[in-house]
This record gives structure tokens, sequence and C-alpha cells, in this order.
DNA sequence: CCTGTTAATTTTTTT
DNA sequence: AATTAACAGG
């Protein structure tokens, strides 16, 4: 076809890109027109071949960029991806569009809101959100949550989006079923709850994507022309609704490139349909086939055990992962008598590695990893006595911690009154003498009389059942309509303006004083992490302006011109789009000093030296819910599986004999899968694999000797590094130094929003001027985020704790 | 209206 | 064990 029309780069510099293949990449690379299967094993080179073949098709095939679609599952995949392929082709790889499903299709449907009747302006909540409105749901219909669990309520009308099975086709599915029919109501309300509020969620970006493809035909009909060649990742984690994505937008050139691993499926309760990659022959007929099973990751011992796992699975394309490397060490098992001793050998074998004379290994390149995120408590005690540097990921993510929240919820308020979704969370928070009746009363009002929450709040005068609270209403509204003349003004920094949000809203001042009252250090310091959100907050108005002079310098997609502007208003916009998006994860810097701990979902992608596989356990992996059926099972091997893959060189597998599990100590018996692996691959300490699995904590051995380590069994000794603070309380000097709770993004704490502020060199003791409190003396002082909180007794006889910095002292 | 108490409830995760 | 929701009392 016209495929090799332009030659972009030099013929040398294409081929180049085939150096150091073997024959089924270059394969896979060198493919041209039509659709294309390409089966990754673990660690085959996948992000390579996917890379170097957009380098091919733009360099080789004269593709432009622009014509290529890439799709990811995570946005820190996709900025790989990004950086990778702009390394091969340069700065024109901009054009291209690299992004997770999500990301693309709310540019899309932002651009032709109104085809599926949305403001352009929607929100996009998250599962919180998601929760709430269903409780809502619930509550308004009289379902009691105890047969109707919020939770499986919700669960059943996401899955009912992900099938593309819309409200009335679930209720004409539900028939006369008493319960399916209460869920199709539910699902009714919660989607005109979401619509009225301009609002979807994760899964609506999909369905509604979809709907508008195809009762658009314009639309898709555009997109299909604009996208040559579509590139898929880890397609064995799409959906229903993302494959009919692909295929809807595939359908024209039939250019599509789909990449994946079935045995590495583990994201089937959240709908992922593994049936997407084993049919892609049938959906394709004549699509050619690639496997890549070389693995360039791991040592033989490691990929013999991770075939030996995952062999025992049915249903599944036959493959099998070999290497040309030598068969490496053995692994090794632990038959621990309880979770302490798990942990203490663990952090032994760490140290012993690192600190041994010579070594190379570093922490960075050790990980541990769990079913359960409540697992890793267990090990952080042994990890600071042994001094060793880790870092948790998962569980919170810094967007979803509450008092980030807050803030954004405060910011959407401001940007959309109508909002009534983030009014709902802010409205008593902080305190402001508005209680639940109050609250009530006011979204009865606003129903009854098709207003929003906030401009009930405004006119609370006018409605006699409000007289009692009106004052406290409308001071509320005013200060958002305030907050909002402050944005429209445009005279602040954007972290500058969010600061000021932070404070004015009492949200800081809120969290103050309740540190007062329960006096514990948080071990999470939320005034830190809302001064982390200004570092964040810079960093976005920099990457934007960044992004704004490149896309200003060519030739710039339809969906982009909002990037043109970059007023307050517009950047808080996109800010908002992306804190939605936006995971923890998304920000690892590879190169700090640290062992990860992570559970086997999010290690998904990652390889590590070492790997620690810990708690392989009946009743947690797999785990006991997954008892029910074939399926399950099949799912929890396939993620031993991606955990034993992660292994590079050493691989540990620890068990306890018994174990805490909801509070309560429980006997452990082995993993069904690690009784898989061949004898002569593992070496084990402290028990068989195989035999012991009788019932009954106590065993009569005591403990183990440690095959090959001394510094297990010294319990006392401590070693002191500084990194041990990294789960630890943070310790910030005052005034100007960075922030150490969250190592991974050290921004300085000292943000282009703070900087106004001297550092102050306060003191105790030091006799200060508030403007409007008067004389004080500081009676206390606690460095926190760059920032201190300060305690002030005023000649007035008040005390205040109060933000130095905030506060505008002056020193006498 | 707020705050302190008891009772109940537990995968995995991204977007 | 630990977090979180419902509930009673100031």
């Amino acid at each position: 076809m016209d495929l090799f029309d332009t030659i972009a780069l030099p013929p040398e510099n294409a081929e180049n890109l085939l150096q150091g293949l073997n024959p089924q990449q270059a394969e896979a690379v060198r493919h041209a027109d039509g659709p294309l299967l390409i089966l990754a094993g673990a660690g085959s080179g996948k992000t390579r071949v996917i890379t170097h073949r957009i380098a091919w098709l733009i360099s080789r095939g004269g593709v432009r960029p622009s014509a290529i679609l890439a799709i990811t599952f995570t946005n820190k995949a996709a900025a790989e991806m990004k950086s990778r392929v702009e390394e091969l082709v340069g700065p024109e790889s901009q054009y291209m569009w690299i992004g997770t499903f999500h990301s693309m299709m709310i540019r899309i449907l932002r651009r032709f809101a109104d085809r599926v009747g949305y403001e352009r302006s929607f929100a996009i909540i998250d599962t919180d959100d998601q929760q709430k409105v269903v409780k809502n749901c619930l509550a308004e219909l009289n379902l009691p949550e105890k047969t109707f669990a919020p939770k499986a309520v919700h669960s059943a009308i996401s899955s009912a989006k992900n099938d593309l099975v819309g409200v009335e086709e679930y209720a004409r599915l539900a028939g006369n079923d008493y319960r399916l029919g209460k869920i199709a109501a539910v699902y009714r309300l919660y989607q005109e709850r979401l619509r009225k509020s301009n609002s979807m969620d994760f899964d609506d970006v999909l369905y509604e994507s979809v709907r508008l493809f195809k009762e658009n035909p314009d639309v898709l009909s555009e997109y299909q022309e604009r996208f040559r060649y579509i590139l898929v990742d880890e397609y064995q984690d799409t959906n229903h609704a993302q494959y009919q994505l692909v295929h809807l937008l595939s359908a024209r050139h039939r250019n599509l490139c789909v990449v994946g691993d079935d045995d590495q499926s583990i994201y089937s309760f959240r709908g992922a349909n593994i049936q997407n990659i084993l049919d892609f022959e049938k959906d394709f007929k004549g699509c050619k086939v690639i496997k890549l099973e070389q693995n360039y990751r791991s040592t033989g011992n490691v990929l013999d055990a991770a075939n030996a796992v995952i062999r025992c699975n049915k249903g599944r394309k036959a493959k099998k992962l070999w290497t040309s490397e030598g068969a490496g060490e053995p692994i090794t098992f632990l038959r621990a008598e309880n979770h302490s001793e798990e942990g203490r050998y663990i952090a032994g074998e760490i140290s012993r590695m690192v600190t041994r004379p010579g070594s190379c290994q570093r922490y960075r390149d050790m990980a541990i990893l769990y079913r359960l995120n409540a697992l890793s408590r267990n090990l952080e005690a042994a990890l600071r006595e042994h001094g060793i540097p880790y870092r948790i990921f998962g569980g919170m993510r810094f967007y979803d911690r509450k008092e980030i929240k807050d803030v954004i919820a405060y910011l959407r308020l401001i940007l959309i009154p109508s909002d009534d979704l983030s009014f709902d969370r802010i409205i008593q928070v902080p305190k402001r003498g508005i209680g639940e009746t109050t609250v009530e009363q006011v979204v009865a009002i606003a129903a009854r009389e098709g207003l929003s929450r906030l401009d009930v709040c405004a006119r609370a005068a006018h409605y006699p059942e409000l007289a009692r609270p009106a004052a406290r209403l409308q001071q509320f509204a005013e200060m958002i309509d305030r907050l909002r003349d402050k944005l429209m003004i445009n005279d602040l920094g954007f972290a500058e303006y969010i600061e000021y949000v932070e404070n004015e809203s009492g949200l800081i001042q809120e969290i103050i004083d309740q540190r007062e009252k329960s006096r514990e250090n948080d071990p999470v310091d939320r005034i830190e992490n809302l001064k982390e959100l200004l570092s964040d907050a810079v960093e976005f108005e920099n990457g934007r302006r960044q992004l704004r002079e490149m896309a200003e310098s060519g030739e710039l997609a339809p969906e982009d011109r909002d990037l043109l502007t970059d007023d307050l208003f517009s950047v808080l916009s996109s800010f908002i789009e992306r804190a939605a998006l936006y995971s923890e994860m998304d920000e690892d810097r590879e190169n700090q000093d640290y062992v990860r701990l992570l559970t086997i979902h999010s290690a998904k992608g990652l390889e590590f030296g070492t790997v620690f596989l810990i708690g392989a356990e009946e009743g947690l992996f797999p785990g006991y819910r997954a008892n029910e059926s074939e399926a399950a099972i099949e799912e929890e091997r396939r993620l031993a599986y991606v955990a034993i893959t992660r292994a590079k060189r050493k691989l540990y597998i620890t068990t306890a004999r018994s174990r805490l599990v909801f509070g309560q100590t429980q006997s452990m018996p082995v993993s069904r899968f690690v009784r898989d692996i061949p004898d002569q691959l593992i070496e084990e300490i402290g028990g068989s694999r195989l035999g012991d699995n009788r019932l009954g904590g106590y065993s009569d051995e005591g403990g183990f000797g440690y095959a090959h380590g001394r510094s297990g069994d010294l319990p006392g000794r401590v070693t002191q590094t500084p990194a041990a603070r990294f789960a630890g309380t943070p310790s910030v000097s005052f005034p100007g130094a960075p922030a150490a709770g969250r190592p991974v993004s050290a921004a300085p704490a000292a943000t282009s929003a703070t900087r106004a502020a001297e550092p102050m060199d306060l003191r105790k003791g030091d006799q200060v001027r508030h403007a409007k409190f008067g004389l004080g003396r500081i009676t206390s002082l606690e460095p926190v985020a760059g920032d201190a909180i300060v305690v002030i007794e005023f000649q007035s006889g008040e005390t205040k704790r109060l933000m130095a910095r905030m506060a505008k002292l002056e020193k006498i």
C-alpha cells in the first residue's frame, strides 16, 4: 500500500530499529498492514517491540505521528512509552496519541459533549463519590443497605456499563426479578443524578464514548480516518466497552496491533475479559499472530517455576517461556513460625545482601510482593529495626486522601457552582455550625425549586424553614463567591491561588485545631499533604506551560485547543481533571534507593533483581474467596505467575505457619501454587512446603537455622540510617527545609506559593504582633512542611494555634 | 448541633 | 487489628 511512500529518516537509521531484536520481535516491528496479535510472555521485551514498531512506522513507513494511536492502561505506562518513542524518533513524536483509554476518550468526549448530552466541562467523579451517590439513591428509594450493600449495587451498575448495558436494557433484562428490578431503579436514579451534576464516572467515559461513536457516524468516521495505526497494550485486560472502542476505531484501516499475555490477565474483578485476547484470531480472521517466548528477564530457575505454576491452568494459549541464561540461584522457600519471624528473616536477608563486602546489590533492586495490602504492615517493624529504607505503594492514593479531596471539592464548587456532589462534601467541612437537618432542608428545597444547593444557601433568607441557619448558609455561599471572584481576577499564581483557598476555606486551621485536641502526631501529616498539593500544582502549571509552547509551534489537534488559554480558570479546570485520573504509582522515581513494597497487582509490568513473595498461604493466596469458582482460582494462579516472573535473579517465597488474619490467629497451610514448583528448583528453610500442613499453630521445631545469614537472629541491633525515617515521623527543620513526608516526590516545600513569605526566624518566647489579635508571645513552635505551627498567647488572654506563614506575624 | 461511645465489617486496582 | 458506620447523650 502507501506504507512506504515517504521516508522520514535515512534508511540505515530505520534499520537500526531492528538491531538486537530476535526474529519474532523483528517481525512484529516490521509487520506492515493488517491486524496483528502479539502474544508477549513476561519479560519478552514487549515494550521494546511496541516502541520500536511505532518508530518503524514513522521513520520507515512514513506514517505521520498524528495518525498513530497507542493505548495503555496506566498513565505511567503511557509516559514511559512516550519518552521511549521520543528517544527513537525525536520531538515529532509529540503528535502521536499515546494515553490511557480514559484520558483519550475524555478528550474526544469534551469536544463532542453536546452529542451525548453533557456540558463540555463535565467532571469525572472517583470511586468514593460513586459510592456516595449509590448510597443516596438507595436512601431515596428506601432500600435498606442491609440487603442492598452499596458496594454490591455499585459493582452491578459498573459491570453493566462495562458490558454496555444501558439503564433501559438493564431494566428489561431484570424482568420480574425483585432484586434486579430494584438495582435497575438505583441504576436509573444514579445516572439521573450524575447527569444532573454534569458528571461522569470512569465507566461512563467508556460507555458514552461507544455511544458517541455508534450514534454519530460522522464523528466515528473522522477518528477512523485519523488513526491509521492503532496499538493496544495489555490487551488481556480490556473489558467489553474497550473492546468495542478498539473495534470501532480500527474498522476503517484495520491496522490494529494488540499486545498482551493471557497468562497475565489479573483484572477480571473489574470487568476485564480474557476472552478478548483469546478470541482475537476469530475476530480478525487472517490476522498475523506472533509469539514472543524468549525471556530476557529471569534466570532459568525462576522461569521454570513460573512455567510449572501456570501450566496447571486450562483455557490458555499454549506457550512456554525460555531463556538462554543459566539456571541461576535456586528459589528460596521459607516456612516461618509466624509473621514476625517471616519479617525478621526478610529484613536479615536484605541487609545481608546489601552490606556484604563488595556487594553491588541495591535496595532499589528489591521488592516485597504480597496478595493483600494488609500484609505490608507486618514487615514495617522488621525493616525499620534493620534500618532498611523502604516505601509502601498502594493503599491510599494521594488524591484520595480526605484533606486533598476536601480542597479539590472546594475548587470544584468554585468552578462549577451547580456541583452538588462537591457541595455535599464540604458544606460541613470545616465545622461551621451547619448540621444534618439543615443540609437536608437545603437539599429538599433545591430539589423542589430546581436550584443548585449553593444557590439555595445564597438565598437562604427567602425560605422560612431556613431562618435560623440562614446567616451561616449565606456566609458559606459568600465565601465561595469571594473565592470565585479571586479566581477571575487572575492575579495569583496557580499554586498561590490553591494555597489561598486552603487558608480562606479554614481547612488548614481546622487541621491545626484537630491536632491540638488529639495531639497524637498524625503519622500521615495532613498539613504536609496539603503543602504537597501545592508542589504538585506548581509542577502542573510548569508542565502545562511547556506543553503549550510545544503545541503553539506545531499543529494542534482540535481536542487540544484549550491549551491555548492559561488563565487561572482553565488551568484549574484541567488540574482537577488530572487529579481524578492520577495515581501515586505514576510518580515513582525509579532511581531512589529503597526497597519497594507492593501488591502483586501493582507490580505487574515491573521487574526487580530480587523478589520476596510473602504470605504464600492457602486462604491468603489464593484468597479464601477464590475457592468458590475454578475461574477465580485460575486468576489467582495467573497472579502467582505474575509475581514469580517479576524476579530477575533471585526469588524468595515465604510463608508463616500461623498468622493474624482479621485479628484472629490462624493456622496457614502452604499455598498450592508453591507446591506446584518442582523440587529441584527450590531450597527449603524452616520446613517442607509439601507436608507439614497440619492444623494448630504450634510447632516444636522451634524456628530454623538460617542457612545463609546471621543478621536475622540479632533482633537487638538497630542500625540507624537516615532512610529509616521514610516511614517514620516527618522531621522538618524550620525554616525552608524540604518536606520528608513523601520521599518519592521530594519536591521542595518552598514552592512559588510559599516563597512569598520570607523565611522567618521565629523562636519560642519571641514577641510578635498579629494584625487581628494584637501583641502576643510564642509559647511553642512546631515545624511542619517548610512552615510551622505556632502557639501564641495574646495579651488579650487568648491562645491561638496558627500557621506561621499565613499569620503574617511581625517580630518585635 | 456536635462529640464521644459502641457495633460491624473487611481482596486485588486503574481509570 | 483497624477502620468506619450508626447511635446516644451533652
